[in-house]
DNA sequence: TGTATTGGATACACCGATGTATCGAAAGGG
DNA sequence: CCCTTTCGATACATCGGTGTATCCAATACA
């Protein structure tokens, strides 16, 4: 049973039917949520039999874990390439713009990563790793707004440009919750880019917020 | 089946079991996660026999509902208490530091919470009446900050001050996230402070946050 | 205190999901 | 082109949870 084996030699069919299966539990976690899903849903979905499924993982949580940590890494990776699209000087409304819009473009993806959320909450392992994924987030984002200081100073309340990154993630958080209640994610796109702006600028920059 | 029968002539008993429940249920709740505990397991923490349970609610979605819908009611009461404190006036620090101190409680609350949330984010009736709950705080919290102009005058980057209250909400939401992570209740308090601080008022007040 | 009524325990039948063991078929290597 | 290896499907045994039906005990009311 080579669950992840020595290279062996057929690679390609697997790839493929791995590949699937992620995708069709990506779809059924998000539409049922974790918890709520059994393997055989999974492999209905993807149009497998529980067989190729314990024959590529050895559980659920198994194929949760692989399944978040593919899309939490692709996603990281369009929200790197949004900061890093200026050059070493920033321009912070810009890039609140573009790294907003990367964000919240998936409800889907906020409903599997929340729940990923409260399974993380219940087991410290899980948790220490989301957590040191959100650390390299935070950096990430503190380090830009290093280097934006001189373009837009900002202010002093949040403490240094870390806290000013914690402060971005929070909202970004925050502003997910709503979403995941009233799925406007056009309204939450412009809500957080108004909270961004309120928390990493000075002052000006009033947008009008609309309904609920 | 009289679940809501037409006020029987037995109810003390009734109301104890039900309440240990209700109890017991927040407890399995709170360490399993909804989805992952069983009616059985429910049961057996109450000390009491499936019997009981379908004598007293027809699902484990009915418990959960009048679990979440107990305990918000408690807290929400614990807020307005928390709000109504000052005169008609009000200090808004004085404030933010209550409510923070009532809202960041008990972590076991928040894992239910966060349970109800994903449950509501994928059923539109549930969403609804949460986002009315939400409204309801959220216009509660908008009052108090109205009578406190004059005292602190609010930033115009939010709007007015329905759109300080949303970004008050938005800030609990997302210091819970993290908390829910890291379990450090005491930084939570201090960092919700500290964001409700540099949202809520125009400078000054910076703090020191410690560590992750 | 007696008694009608309700609450909760026990027993049972059922179902769906799980995990494993086995087998046929596809795919790569020589 | 065959043959070995691996992948995935099928079949099976099992288990835990569900919901219901029935029965005993506790409780409120006269």
């Amino acid at each position: 049973m080579p669950v992840e084996g020595s290279t062996g030699r057929v690679t390609r069919r697997r790839a493929h039917t791995r590949a699937n299966l992620l995708e069709a539990a990506f779809s059924v976690f998000a539409a049922k949520g974790f918890g709520h899903v059994s393997i055989e849903e999974v492999c209905e979905a993807a149009g497998y039999s529980r067989g190729a499924f314990y024959s590529n993982f050895s559980s659920l949580d198994e194929l949760f874990f692989a399944l978040y940590r593919e899309r939490a890494e692709l996603i990281a990776e369009q929200v790197s390439g949004a900061l890093a699209l200026d050059g070493p000087d920033l321009d912070v409304p810009a890039a609140v713009d573009r790294v907003t819009d990367v964000l919240l473009l998936d409800r889907d993806w906020l409903l599997v990563k929340t729940d990923f959320l409260v399974h993380a909450a219940r087991d410290p392992e899980v948790a220490q790793g989301l957590l040191e994924h959100r650390a390299r987030l935070r950096h990430a984002i503190a380090d830009r707004l290093g280097r934006a200081r001189g373009h837009t100073a900002l202010p002093a309340v949040l403490g240094d440009t870390d806290g000013a990154a914690r402060a971005v993630v929070a909202a970004y958080d925050g502003v997910t919750t709503q979403l995941l209640l009233d799925r406007d994610v056009e309204s939450a796109r412009a809500w957080l880019k108004q909270l961004l702006t309120a928390l990493l600028t000075d002052g000006s920059g009033t947008l009008a917020h609309t309904k609920n």
